[in-house]
DNA sequence: GCGCCAGTTGCAACCGTTTGCAATGCGAAG
DNA sequence: CTTCGCATTGCAAACGGTTGCAACTGGCGC
């Protein structure tokens, strides 16, 4: 049980436990026919170099390398650190190795795909909620298994789907707003671009609609960031504003909350704000806020089970897999 | 340049352009010997079948793969969604893949040190200020070149670490008490078992020590974490306190701030409150922690640098690179 | 004691690439 | 027109594994 520097290879093992090079592989791979005695002799052999096998020279001949490539245009917003945790473990669960992929502002997936072929991944995982459908079907495209995570339902997807129902979070907010009572409301969206944003909206204007007797706004602010919530907050509060708005997300409802005190305004009693994504900082007494529970952690099992399914069966029937949320009360929203 | 499913391999594109495949592997290979002529050949088969070459059969015989492993136990506390950031980003730019490993709770290094070495990684890069240097050491015995990042300066180290002078943060944060002209200070550590929670107390009580005037107290949160924050700061308020409290990082220091306001005080007039980090929540109007910080960005490029130095070298010269810390000044400490 | 079969084993080819080496072609110098 | 040298090329053997196939083994029933 060694194992120094010096790389130890199948024919090492082969030749201290005086086998040929096949039994030893053999012994390795799951199901493969080895009596028990030359398996005993192998491993005995192999705990003693210090041996395992290199998986990248198998995955020449089995075509299998369990790298996934998890790609993410989003390393800004904390709960994304929450998804990268649930994704790191349950892939490592399954004997699955991410290899992460920072977007950081690049759109095109051109490279992306390219790398990921050289390295043949076994599957992608494109964690994003701002990407368009189009980004996780060019891996589809390179012949690549792919799902994409907090990613748009579309009409005829050619990928696997799987994240929150967007617009049926939009209709949620409305309706909590509605149910509090108030009567002017807003929403304080993020970019435009991000498909989120555009259904978060397109629910909540759809609920709004029913309701003409409540006067409704609309605004975008420049990212999800908490720089752009407290700067398109500030913004609002200088002309005559609505009593309640929801936010994009968490971190701008954050900065919107920070505006809104900086403005002198009270929070619920005088501005409700209710964010989206509960996100950690979301229960901190010192922010309190009032959100739209993300089910992050269902979304990355359900992620995974595709992925793994996806593995196993080889089968590529896109599926979309789409969860509820539910509001989490706390102290950014007046009560019912 | 399509590139469909069908995996196209040298072999294709040899036949194509009409040449060996040699020849091919040459116009791929950095500073190879092959003609304008066939290299433009190759090229426009190349471009045509959509190839490119795969990496991990290469890396068979040149025993390069540009995977980098980056090693992590710590994916709750924000800064390292930073860290991940700039970690991948500056990977990428080097042309370097990074393999993700989430720690969680293991502190065996066994498990991981098979894995990298079953995926040959180039190198490893061990993120974490926690760990102990003989975590990131594992590594080095099992021939591998490793980097600590965030890691703790030993007397005689085996591997290179990168990180903040954890020492001088804690001399930093005692004079920056000290100078506001507090006179019962406390440092409210994070868990005892945390080198940087080590170095930092060792900082803090030098400093302290030699101003024997001023009541010095110490107690431990049981992680660094915003409810360890919160309850530790609880119990500390239920006796007599100090007037101010160095905490062992930031989300430590947001939940201490919690339990100050719920408790009634006012911070910084009757409770001031340092924190070390300088995550992005400390900046948000909300919060508005006076902090330590620490030049995540400056550590991470030094790791980066230290790896492509070790990888385009071969040596391995133990290196310890510590970085100074600066107090951020914010609304937690009142002022000189 | 013989034949049969299922379970083991090793051989050798292959996975997609690189690379040492020898063979080739070519232009310039004599 | 030789000769020489260098740049270019292809062959074939690696790299560390897997796997189809044929040869072998042993145990069993007859």
């Amino acid at each position: 049980m060694e194992g120094f520097g010096l790389p130890v290879t199948l024919k090492d093992v082969a030749e201290r436990a005086g086998v040929s090079r096949s039994a030893v592989s053999r012994t390795f791979t799951e199901g493969a026919s080895v009596s028990e005695k030359t398996r005993a002799k192998v491993i005995e052999a192999a705990d003693d170099l210090g041996y395992s096998p290199n998986v990248l020279a198998s995955s020449l001949t089995t075509g299998r390398t369990k790298l996934v490539g998890l790609i993410s245009d989003n390393f800004h917003n904390p709960i994304f650190l929450q998804v990268f945790d649930r994704f790191t473990k349950r892939l490592q669960e399954q004997g699955l190795r991410p290899l992460l992929v920072n977007l950081s502002g690049e759109t095109d997936p051109e490279h992306s795909v390219r790398m990921l072929q050289q390295y043949s991944a076994d599957a992608v995982i494109v964690a994003s909620s701002t990407l368009p459908a189009s980004f996780a079907q060019s891996f589809h495209d390179a012949g690549m298994r792919v799902v994409h995570s907090f990613g748009r339902h579309a009409p005829h997807p050619k990928v696997h789907v799987v994240g929150i129902d967007n617009i049926a979070a939009g209709r949620l907010a409305a309706r909590t707003l509605i149910d509090r009572g108030y009567q002017r409301v807003g929403m304080m969206a993020g970019p435009a671009s991000a498909t989120s944003t555009q259904d978060r909206l397109a629910g909540f204007l759809e609920v709004m609609r029913e309701h003409g007797e409540i006067e409704t706004t609309t605004s975008f602010a420049e990212a999800y960031s908490y720089d752009a919530g407290f700067a398109e907050m500030s913004r609002l509060l200088q002309h005559r504003h609505a009593e309640a708005y929801f936010c994009g997300d968490d971190v701008l409802s954050i900065g919107a909350l920070a505006a809104a005190q900086k403005a002198g305004l009270d929070v619920p009693r005088e501005l409700g704000l209710l964010g989206l994504n509960d996100m950690s900082a979301a229960s901190w007494k010192n922010i309190d806020l009032t959100t739209i529970r993300n089910p992050v952690d269902d979304v990355v099992d359900a992620s995974i089970d595709l992925v793994v399914h996806m593995l196993d069966t080889g089968t590529n029937e896109p599926e979309a897999k789409l969860f509820d949320c539910q509001v989490i009360e706390r102290g950014t929203l007046r009560p019912v």
